[in-house]
This record gives structure tokens, sequence and C-alpha cells, in this order.
DNA sequence: GTCTATACCCTGATAGAC
DNA sequence: GTCTATCAGGGTATAGAC
């Protein structure tokens, strides 16, 4: 907590990424409009532009606010599992745990500003463009490699390019679980009883379906595809 | 097919079409653009208001076009197991099998145009703008409603607010799976060796995990988080 | 019926006064 | 550091030529 800014700057700066929160999680990035965030935020439209140069940077600064510690408290998490394991492999589900356990508890305990940054987060791991991928490629990095490494441990009978396919597929409904928590109730049109609570209910569910994939029996033949009419795995590869 | 309208003219529609599928699948419906729809098809701007009357509309187009005949083959392929079961329930596998099979058929036997669409539909379940949803909510709605009673009776055991949820969560990790099939290798940073026939590989090993997360365990409290340092799990009801 | 040209608005971004 | 005024470009939609 340097006073290289002054209590009003960093107000205003604070401002501005909360509005941009709420904004970007209602309309996405390409739907949000800085106009949108400075009136959101009580300021002027310029104030997004000196404090944060552009809307891709703005962007980046709202995600990576919350996403930073969110990575390193998973990182910490990790860390003391692996300490107090001494060196044996974790279970598939405290590696879960850590994992998306973390992620789902931070944003109950930050209240409602961490429920919107964690639909956020939902979002925006769908959305394709070239920036914000390289931003989250940078982001998760470690994370995943540690993560990776320890699934790997925990799993050993199951093939690696297995377990990468499936983190991937829990990655997938995660985000979309909380992207849409309360938008596919309308698509489905289903009423899952859920109101306020959505997350604290969510979480054990979760939990259970990703470690039940997790944990799946192996696709029938290792990498073929299923026995159907027309199949094409004549691999280029020499 | 009837004449009322020339060859000429199906070709211009269809054109427009095929731009449009390709273009919002790259850029989303905010960040797709009429004038790059409009150049990629070689068409007039003016072309795609012309034959659709709006960029919303043209949307719907492009979705209902193939996502109709898509859901109509899954119930098709429904109708017939449940014939063939002659009352009895039919097995999960099925149940998965012709819902998210029948679409991973699908764009494997429509060529890269089928894998175009196949990850439009995945972002598409991710945008939140209210007319998107109300689009897929009545294109989805008898399809959801009939495999929803198929898991069911298939599942008797499973309370049924349980399997609601865990078709959301095989739905987020599908569309998911699907949407990034490209894009979340950057994010991971992880080579997972797939090529071209990514689909191929894709669909067994996502049935899988469909499936072991479909019939995983039940969350160890119905309704109560997990037993944690802070939980907090007192519930404002009288 | 089909396409061309254009209208009109809103976007992100900036320069310069305060 | 903050704000006003404005820019150039791209957004959707439409009036009117063929």
């Amino acid at each position: 907590m340097t006073e290289t800014v002054t209590a009003d700057t960093r107000d205003t700066r604070q401002r501005i990424l909360d509005a941009a929160e709420g904004v970007f999680m209602a309309c996405g990035y390409d739907g949000a409009s800085m106009r949108q965030i400075a009136g959101d935020a009580g300021v002027n439209l310029a104030a997004g532009h000196y404090h944060f140069g552009s809307k891709e940077a703005l962007f980046q600064a709202v995600l990576n606010r919350r996403l930073h510690v969110l990575n390193q408290e998973r990182l910490r998490v990790l860390d003391e599992l692996e300490a107090k394991a001494a060196g044996a492999p974790l279970k598939p589900s405290q590696i879960l745990d850590a994992f998306f356990g973390t992620l789902l508890r931070m944003a109950i305990t930050h209240g409602p500003r961490g429920q919107t940054f964690l639909r956020l987060i939902g979002r925006t791991l769908t959305e394709p463009s070239e920036f914000i991928r390289t931003a989250l490629s940078k982001e998760f990095a470690d994370v995943l490699e540690r993560y990776k490494a320890a699934l790997f441990r925990a799993l050993p009978e199951v093939p690696k390019e297995e377990i990468v396919w499936r983190f991937h597929f829990m990655l997938g409904a995660t985000s979309y679980a909380i992207a849409g928590i309360d938008t596919l109730r309308l698509i489905t049109d289903w009423q899952t009883g859920a109101t306020d609570d959505d997350l604290e209910r969510l979480a054990p569910r979760l939990m259970s379906f990703l470690l039940g994939g997790l944990r799946a029996p192996l696709p029938a033949a290792p990498a073929a595809p299923q026995p159907r009419g027309n199949v094409r795995n004549r691999r280029k590869k020499p």
C-alpha cells in the first residue's frame, strides 16, 4: 500500500473495475461498451481510457484482479495438501476440491461481487477472442501445470492423455454451470427450486459429477472411434 | 421445393446463411457484423436484411436450419430406442448416446460445415442475449422434455432434481468441449496430439466422461454443503 | 423481387482545456 | 487527474434505383 496514488484515484479505478466487472458479465466483452461502464461507475467516459489505456486492457485488469488471487490460492491449497501427504499421491477428490472447490468457495466468501466475478469467469472461458485467450493462457499456465501433474500421480492407471481430456471436460461443465446459473434455467425451462443460495447447493452436486466423470471407466478402445459405419481413422503420420 | 423462388435467389440466401454460420461461430453474435457476413458471402450489405429482416432473424435462421433437423433426429432415435425396449426403461448409456452421440455424429457426417455448426452451437448455448435464450428455449423444449423423462425412468433411484442438474452439467461439458475443440488447446497449452479428426476421438472420450458423471455417487448430504472449516449452512428459512 | 447507395447512430479512442 | 469536444470507423437498417 504505497501512496503513489491518492485515495481518490484508487476509488475511481476501483469503481471502474467494479462497474466493468458487472457490465462485462452481463453483456460479454463485445456487448459491453465503455460508455455504459463509465456511466455505471459514475465517472467520465475518458476516465476508463486514462486509467487503463484501452477496453482490452480494462478487461484484462478486471480479470486478473481476482483471477490472480484465485490461482494463488489454488496453488497454496495444493501445496498444503501435498505437504500433508508427504510424497504420497493425493486423492482425486482432494485435487478436484482444491481446484474447483476453491473457485466456488471464493465466490461465496466474496459475497455478491464474488458471484458476479464467478459468472464472468464462466463466460470468459468461452470467449474465443485472441487477446482473451492469451491473457487466460498466461494466467493459468502454472496452475494447470501443477494440477495436471497432481492428477497424473493420483491416477497412474489412467493414460495421461485421457486425464487431460477429462480436465478439459470438467472445466467445461464448471464454467457452463457457473455462467448459466440463472441463464440455463430459462433455456431448459426447468425449475430447479434454486433461488438465492444456488452456489452452496451447486458445489456438492457439481463436485460429485466431476469426480464421477474423472473416474469413469475408460472408453472402449483406447484411441479408436466407436465401431460405426464410416470410420476414417487413417492417420497422416508416417 | 416449390418454385416460388428462383434458383439464383436460393443461392444468395444459402450463401448468406453459410457465411453467417462461419462468422457467428468465429466472432460470436455481438462480435459478428453484417458487413463481414455480406463480404464473406460475396453479396451486398443489404442483402442480409432483405432476405432475413434483421441480424437477429438471420442468427435464428442460421441456428434453426440445422438445429431443427438435429432435434428431430434426436426425437426419432429416442422413439426407435423406446419402441425396441417395449416399455422397459432404457439404459443411461443409450439415452446419452441418442442425445449427445447424435449431435457429434451429425457434425461428422456433415463434413466441415457440420463442425462449424457444432462449434456454433457450443458457443451459442453460452450467449445470454434475451432473444437467443428465447429461440433456444423454443427449439429445445420438446427434446429436453422427452429426454428428461427417459432419464427419470432410467435412473429411478436418483432424485429427479439431481438428474436435472447433471443433465445441465453434461450440456456444459459438451458445449464447452465442442466450442473449444481448438480454442481450449491454447488456453490450457496442452498438446493432445489432435490434428484433424478431433471429433471422432472426442466422441468416445466425452461419452465415457458424461456417463461417469451421470452415474456418480450422490453428494454426501442431500442439500448441505461439504463438511469444511468455515461452513455457513445456517439457512435463512424459518 | 433484388441490389445499390446512403442515412443515422454508437463504438473506442484522443487531443487539449481546466 | 479529470473532463469536454470531437474523430474516424463500423454498427444496423432503410429509401429508392433497377
